[in-house]
DNA sequence: TCAAATGGTTCACCTGGAGAATTATTCTGT
DNA sequence: ACAGAATAATTCTCCAGGTGAACCATTTGA
C-alpha cells in the first residue's frame, strides 16, 4: 500500500461520517420546506409502512425512547396528520393511523426522498452509484443495521 | 432499471446517513474512552496540524460559532491539553497550542481513528473497501466537501 | 484621535433527547 | 375473584449541543 492509498484508507470512515451528516441535513432541509422536521418524517414513513402502530411500538421502530413519541404524536395529530383512536380491544393502548392529509403528505414525502436521493448521487455515474449503493448495503447489513427502520433514523432523516 | 435495482438506488442516501450517523457515534464511544467528545477530539486534531491558531481560526475551520469554541478550549485547557497564551503582536487574541499531554491525547486519537476504520470496514474486502473510499471522496468532493476540517465536522467525529 | 473592526466572552435561549415517577388499564397465579 | 405484576401513555425534570445578541478590550485606519 503506497503513502497515498494509505492516507485515503485513513479517511474513509470519517468521509463516511461527514457525507452522512450533510445527506441528513440536506433531507432535513427538504423536509422543512413542507412543515416537517426529520422526527415528523420518520414516524409518517413508519404510519404509511405499519398503520395502526402504538405509540410504544413507535418508538420501539424508530429507536426513540416513548417518553419522545408523546410531543410528536401531538404535534402531527395537531396538524390533523396522523389520528389518534384507543384500541377498542386495549384501551391502554393507541392505534396511530394516517389521516388523508397524512397520506397526501407521504406522498410529497415520496418526492423529496426521489430528489434527494437524486441530487445527493448526482456526482457519480449509473454505474458508480449502484456500485455505491451495494458496498454500503452490504456495511449497513454487517452492522446489524436498516432491518426496519431502526436506531437513530428519527434522527437521521428516515 | 428492474424494480429491485431501483428500489435500492433509492435507499442510497438514506443507508449513507445511517452509517455516517453509526460511524460517528462509534467513534465518539471511542474518544469517550480516553475522555473526549468528539468536540474535543476535533479541536485537538486540528490543533496538531495547525497549531498556533486563534479562537476565531479555529471556529472558522471547524465550521461552529465562535462563542461555542470559549467553553470547548475552557476545558481543554483545563485538563491541560491545550495552552491558551495571549498573542505578543496583538493582545486580543490567543495562540493555540497542544501542550506534551496533549500531544500524548493526539497521538492516541490516531491510533482510535485507526481501530475505528479498520472496524467499520471490517465487512469489506480490501478492493470494496478501496472501491468505497475512491467512490466517497469522489461524493464529497463533488458536494464541497472535506478541503480541510469544515462544517460540522465537530458534531461528526473529525 | 476617534470610529470601525476584530477577538474573546457572557448570557439568554432553543432543540432533541433521556429517565424517573404517575395514572390507567390489562394480565396472571392462586 | 382478586391482589399484584406488567404494560401504555403521559408528565416532569434534567442535560448536551448549539445559536445569536450584547459587551469589553484591543487594534486599525481615516
Amino acid at each position: 500500500m503506497n503513502p497515498a492509498t494509505q492516507r485515503q484508507s485513513k479517511r474513509t470512515a470519517f468521509l463516511l461520517s461527514q457525507l452522512g451528516a450533510v445527506a441528513s441535513s440536506r433531507f432535513a432541509e427538504r423536509t422543512r420546506g413542507i412543515g416537517l422536521t426529520p422526527g415528523d418524517a420518520g414516524v409518517i414513513r413508519l404510519l404509511g409502512r405499519a398503520p395502526g402502530l402504538s405509540q410504544r411500538s413507535v418508538a420501539e421502530k424508530l429507536g426513540i425512547v416513548p417518553s419522545r413519541v408523546v410531543p410528536l404524536i401531538d404535534s402531527l395529530e395537531g396538524r390533523g396528520l396522523v389520528d389518534r383512536t384507543r384500541s377498542s380491544t386495549d384501551r391502554r393502548n393507541y392505534e396511530l393511523h394516517l389521516t388523508d392529509a397524512g397520506q397526501q403528505v407521504l406522498h410529497e414525502l415520496r418526492g423529496i426522498a426521489e430528489q434527494h436521493e437524486a441530487e445527493l448521487l448526482a456526482p457519480l455515474t449509473g454505474d458508480q452509484a449502484a456500485q455505491l449503493g451495494v458496498l454500503l448495503a452490504q456495511l449497513a447489513d454487517a452492522h446489524g443495521l436498516d432491518r426496519d427502520l431502526h436506531r437513530g433514523s428519527v434522527s437521521q432523516s428516515g
